[in-house]
DNA sequence: AACTACTCCTGGAGGC
DNA sequence: TGCCTCCAGGAGTAGT
C-alpha cells in the first residue's frame, strides 16, 4: 500500500534529521527480510553517516558515507517509524496503528540506532519488506535493472511523456499500464484508481485508445492526486479499506474519492447534478489485472463498441 | 510479446 | 465465542 505519496512524504519530513546521523548500529530482527550483498553485513553500517537519501519509484535509498547504500522497499504493509531522541515519532507507509506501542514490537523486522539517541524502526506486519545492503557502485545497476519508468513528482513528467509510455503498452488496460512501474514509477492500486477517477477514464479502456484529451486528464489527475498526497504522507488505508481518522493531524489524509469507498456517490455526478435525491451514481469495485479497482460507472465509462 | 497464475505473508472480515 | 475460509496487495517469477 505504501506508494509513492507515502514513501516520498516520510522522506521529505525525516530528511533533515536523518542526513547527517551517525548508525550506532543495525538490529536484524528478520533474517528473511534482510539481504546483505556479497562481503557486506549489518556490522559495516556501524560508524556510518547518512549522506543523501532518495526515492526511486516507491523504493527508498539512504546513502552512507562508507560507501554503501541502504535500500529498502515497503510492499504491501510496510511501515516507518522514526523516533527522535525526544521521544517524538514520524511515521510513514502503512498506518496501522502504534498507538503508544513499545518499538521495536512483533512487527519489527529491521531497526537502526543512532549516536544521537534517534531511531529508525522498519515495521511490517505481513512481512513482504526487504532491506538490502549494497556497495554504493551497485546501486545505478540495480536501480537500472528494475527499469523504472518516469516519476511522476518530476516536473519534467509531461503529457507528451504519459502519452508515449502508454503507448509502449497499448493493448493493456490503462489502469494495468499505470501499476508497471517500467511506464510511470511509483504509482500503486490507490493512485491508480484516483487518477483514472479525476480523469473520468474506464479503467479498462486500453492504454493506446486514449486520445490526446483523454492523455492530458489523465496526466493532470496523476499530478493533482500526487501533489494533495504527497505534503501529508499519503492515505490511509488498511488493507483494502480505508481507516478512520482517529488523530487530528490525519484529517487531511482522508482524501480519496474513489479508491476504497464502494457504494458511496460519485462526487462527480454530485457535483454535475446527475441523478436526483437518492439516485445519484455510486462508486463500484470490480477486478481489472488482478486488482481490486474502483470507479464510478456514469462518469467513466467504456465507449460503445464498435 | 503478452497474458495469467502463483508466490511471498498476516490480519481482519465474514460465514456458520 | 470460536473456528474456518477467503481476501488484500507490490512485484518477481513461472507457465501458457
Amino acid at each position: 500500500m505504501p506508494e509513492l505519496p507515502e514513501v516520498e512524504g516520510f522522506l521529505r519530513r525525516v530528511e533533515p534529521f536523518l542526513v547527517g546521523a551517525t548508525i550506532s548500529r543495525l538490529h536484524v530482527l528478520d533474517d528473511k527480510r534482510w539481504h546483505p550483498g556479497a562481503g557486506l553485513d549489518d556490522a559495516c553500517v556501524a560508524g556510518a553517516t547518512i549522506t543523501a537519501i532518495r526515492r526511486v519509484g516507491k523504493m527508498l535509498l539512504v546513502s552512507l558515507d562508507r560507501l554503501v547504500t541502504l535500500a529498502l522497499h515497503l510492499k504491501i504493509a510496510g511501515q516507518l517509524v522514526h523516533v527522535r531522541n525526544d521521544g517524538s515519532r514520524i511515521l510513514g507507509g502503512h498506518p496501522y496503528p502504534l498507538a503508544g506501542a513499545d518499538l521495536p514490537e512483533k512487527a519489527t523486522r529491521v531497526w537502526i540506532s543512532f549516536t544521537n539517541g534517534d531511531t529508525l524502526f522498519i515495521n511490517d506486519q505481513r512481512r513482504f519488506c526487504w532491506v538490502r545492503l549494497m556497495h554504493s557502485g551497485d546501486v545505478e545497476g540495480f536501480v537500472n535493472d528494475h527499469g523504472y519508468g518516469p516519476d511522476p513528482t518530476d516536473p519534467l513528467f509531461s503529457v507528451e511523456i504519459l502519452g508515449a509510455r502508454l503507448a509502449l503498452r497499448r493493448g493493456r488496460p490503462v489502469k494495468v499500464a499505470l501499476l508497471d512501474q517500467t511506464c510511470v514509477a511509483g504509482i500503486g492500486n490507490i493512485y491508480a484508481d484516483e487518477a483514472l477517477y479525476r480523469a473520468r477514464i474506464h479503467p479498462r479502456r486500453l492504454a493506446g485508445g486514449l486520445d490526446l484529451n483523454e492523455v492530458r486528464r489523465l496526466h493532470e489527475g496523476i499530478v493533482s492526486i500526487f501533489a494533495i498526497a504527497v505534503p501529508v504522507g499519503g492515505a490511509l488505508m488498511m488493507g483494502n479499506r480505508r481507516s478512520a481518522v482517529t488523530d487530528p493531524a490525519d484529517v487531511g489524509r482522508d482524501f480519496l474519492q474513489a479508491h476504497g469507498c464502494p457504494g458511496q456517490p460519485c462526487a462527480h455526478c454530485l457535483a454535475d447534478g446527475r441523478g436526483s435525491k437518492g439516485t445519484v451514481p455510486l462508486i463500484i469495485r470490480e477486478v481489472v489485472g488482478g486488482r481490486g479497482t474502483y470507479f464510478c460507472p456514469e462518469c467513466q465509462q467504456l465507449p460503445t463498441s464498435r
